[in-house]
DNA sequence: ACCTGAGCGAGAACGCGTTCTACCCCACTA
DNA sequence: TAGTGGGGTAGAACGCGTTCTCGCTCAGGT
């Protein structure tokens, strides 16, 4: 009876069963971060609309809610996976000088610069991240743990006190002035200035005074 | 203060008028703020409903928002009165210990016990500080200076390198750490914990190694 | 005395995140 | 074979921040 009306949907396909059911879930998940990072390279947080998600990616918007609880769950989900990347990329290059200090300022300025090359996306995934909502600390965490160990990977074999110390502080500080970009108090070149001179006054005390 | 006593709206018009028409207004901006700390201290930021401000403080939604262009305004601008109320409590007493670095976490400990006393409240307000609303730029600017200035007044007549930069890196430090606590990432214990390192890490470097 | 316009009250309207309703499809099982 | 349940779809409905409409009241300029 109900039968009529199912004009478009599965044409050809006949594929049977649980694995194209699973690919097809999979799918989905991958076209709704896309379509989300999207919108957001175009138009930031706001233009990330949780109806156009949907719609761009061809789901019901309750299908979309069903996979990511809330819009900062979506854009979390999206920003673990540019982070990673990032990470991912960085480590391809080599850290690029000596010392913990310069090398960590290397890495840290690469990533700004890989970051605000699209603004509108960071600052829609920054925006995500600072979200209070309780119920995406682990989400966050996951994302802050990967800028850890990007800070990590910069510092890696230098001798210092305290390596977690400072690479939990190093962690903050990167949060605290991508959430100044992102609200507008900083600019791009304040924020790096800021995050190097953090580094530095982290990095370069053990030693001796570095006065350049 | 101000001879206030005007509970209701006065239609007699026995006043002459002016002075009565500007210290009304005062009068109203007051109820505003006041109205929205008492939900936040309920119920932190989702209690504060600008219609429920609206109606506590006895105004029109409209004539809030003529007063406070958006909710995430009216609870800055209650966060500049707390954190001014904060730092003049703190200069109250006196820095307590020697040495930048005690003296600082000494601060650092106080505050953190004193917007942890009214949890709800500081979430209210710190989840309006990280809102990317960017025309409230000026506004965030204003508070973290009150917050550069409790650390530099713990701080002052140190003797280090770049003040500056470890003052404001350490501003840096404390607004992600109160975020982190707010969005349920780290508890009371650990905030205060990371914030006293990165003080330690800042301010113990110059002289020597504190093997404590 | 008459405009005028800023400030206010009351409340409807709008936008978007989120939730809910109703129904369908399909792989699996008794 | 009939039934069951998880995952989908379409779309209405709800909540709250924000905006808009409309009418009122005064203080100040003419």
């Amino acid at each position: 009876m109900a039968e009529e009306t199912r004009p478009s949907v599965a044409p050809g396909a006949l594929r049977n069963s649980r694995p194209a059911r699973d690919s097809e879930t999979v799918a989905r998940r991958k076209r709704m971060i896309d379509s989300a990072v999207e919108l957001a390279v175009i138009g930031g947080y706001e233009a990330v609309q949780m109806r156009d998600v949907a719609a761009r990616a061809e789901v019901a918007i309750g299908t979309l809610y069903r996979h990511y609880p809330s819009k900062d769950h979506l854009l979390l989900a999206a920003l673990a996976e540019q982070a990673t990347a990032l990470r991912e990329r960085l480590a391809q290059l080599p850290p690029e000088g000596t010392g913990a200090a310069a090398r960590t300022t290397d890495v840290l300025r690469r990533a700004s610069r890989a970051l605000t090359r699209r603004p509108e996306l960071t600052a829609a995934l920054v925006t995500a991240l600072s979200s209070p909502e309780s119920d995406t600390a682990g989400s966050k965490q996951d994302v802050e743990e990967v800028l850890r160990a990007i800070i990590t990977a910069a510092i890696d074999g230098a001798e210092i006190n305290d390596p977690d110390g400072v690479v939990r502080t190093l962690g903050y500080v990167w949060l605290a002035v991508l959430s100044a970009w992102v609200s507008g108090t900083l600019d791009t070149h304040q924020m790096t200035a800021d995050l190097e001179t953090a580094a530095g006054l982290l990095l370069d005390h053990p030693s001796a005074d570095a006065t350049s």
